[in-house]
DNA sequence: CTTGACATCGCACAGATGTTCGTGTACCAT
DNA sequence: ATGGTACACGAACATCTGTGCGATGTCAAG
């Protein structure tokens, strides 16, 4: 299943999810989603919850409040536009087919009363690891099973060259991009974003392999091309039109653990 | 405030609620919390929490259900026992006034009909960051001495493929020991050990250059040979008596931080 | 046109959940 | 004793919130 076969309320209500959660640290209830999605009917958004389930996407906690969470790895394998970084999620992301459906206000995630927390200077920082990622599969990770919450690193804030939001982490799997950087076993820590300078390793979804890989990114005109750190002459670097390229994450970390 | 001076009850809701949230991904309602401290009265249970806020280690959303989130800078800046992640947490780091109160059972975070998701045990441990490690300067330090307790990585012990005891990291500093699999500003996770075994990296002291570098290690009947990862020919192995060599630890993991 | 799957809506209802309030106990200073 | 404070209990109360179900609209296949 991919993201953007989803309907656009599915879209729209991830998107809400994942926004809400980080800004609360507490998922939206139902009402909650339907409000800012613009769905009148509580049982229209446990109809589109049910499907986003069905689909991997989230997971649901029956008869409980707020008893719902993403399933990041598999909304990241799925190509999952991951721009929303901090600010209101922008629609144009969305698709864009004119629906008839009527457009949201949806400028806060958060209700009034609760403004979103405000964690000031934290020195250290956790970064989930969301899953396994292999060159010929995509980031792979049980679609229906939640990331494991006890798999993560903690590292200070001081260590990373970036900020310390939106870190996840991927175990690195198969040798076929093994390369003076990262090797089987590995463990890469990114930070997401959709878009990266040159130079920079990315992990990226190439729509059409569909596939999501490690590589060097290098823009040329109206296509990136995603190099292989691997020098040997069997990887070749591969050109796709920047549009059939979706970066998913900025590698910022590398962790390698020797036998 | 810190951590160790609040009362059991409330140190067991803050475990609790981390417990629950990192197994569940949504905050545990006023009376699953109050379940699992064997708190009775749900009153009980909000004035704790209200108290819990006033310190600042938890947020609330009024009259939101599930509407808590727990403050991490806070708690860690406090002295939050981290490391009892996983398991039931133990009664003995609480704090032992023998307390008037019922014990718990308190052995499950999640309701029976929510199991956890079944997770190999992973402990979880810290390892220090004791100091830099850089060609001419040897690293004086010592696994038993104190160091800034804000310096230091947590992970998983299923992530390395050593016991987790006597770890402990150091920040590659200079270009001299530049090679393939350790660069400038790498940190390096090493086990203590005054042995180790043909092919490890090891952190080594070689008397008379006086200084302590990393290299592959092999023995040569009396000798040792510390052969450097980076194949460049400038880089010669170093072959000592194994006397004159001391091996300070071993590298388990080495942690690449791109810029 | 009929049919049925799909998506939606509105609403009632039950259960989940936070809050309030009266009460009790222990401790401590006055 | 007296009063105050901190902490605890339980029950009643008011919402919050998920679920179930019938009705409606759309659209493509038969």
């Amino acid at each position: 299943m991919n993201f953007s076969d989803l309907s656009e309320r599915q879209q729209r209500i991830i998107h809400f999810i994942v926004e809400f959660t980080r800004r609360n640290h507490y998922p939206p209830s139902i009402r909650e989603i339907g409000d800012h999605v613009c769905i009148s009917s509580t049982s229209v958004v446990k109809y589109n919850l049910s499907k986003l389930e069905s689909y991997g996407f989230i997971s649901r906690a029956p008869d409980k409040s707020r008893g719902l969470s993403v399933n990041f790895p598999a909304l990241l394998a799925s190509g999952y536009p991951l721009q929303q970084n901090g600010e209101p999620f922008q629609e144009a992301t969305l698709g864009k087919k004119t629906s008839t459906t009527q457009r949201a206000p949806e400028l806060e995630y958060y209700t009034a009363d609760e403004p979103p927390v405000e964690r000031a200077s934290s020195r250290r920082f956790r970064v989930p690891i969301l899953g396994k990622i292999a060159a010929g599969s995509p980031i792979a990770v049980n679609p229906r099973e939640a990331y494991d919450p006890e798999d993560w690193i903690e590292l200070a804030e001081g260590l990373l060259n970036v900020p310390a939001d939106n870190l996840f982490a991927l175990r690195v799997q198969g040798d076929s991009m093994i390369d003076a950087s990262v090797l089987d076993g590995d463990i890469v820590i990114l930070r997401h974003q959709e878009t990266a300078e040159d130079g920079d390793m990315v992990a990226a979804w190439i729509e059409g392999d569909e596939e999501t890989t490690l590589k060097f990114l290098q823009r040329e005109g109206p296509n990136v091309r995603l190099i292989p750190a691997n020098p040997n002459p069997e990887y070749q670097p591969i050109v796709r039109p920047a549009d059939k390229v979706r970066i998913n994450g900025k590698v910022v970390s590398v962790i390698r653990v020797l036998k």
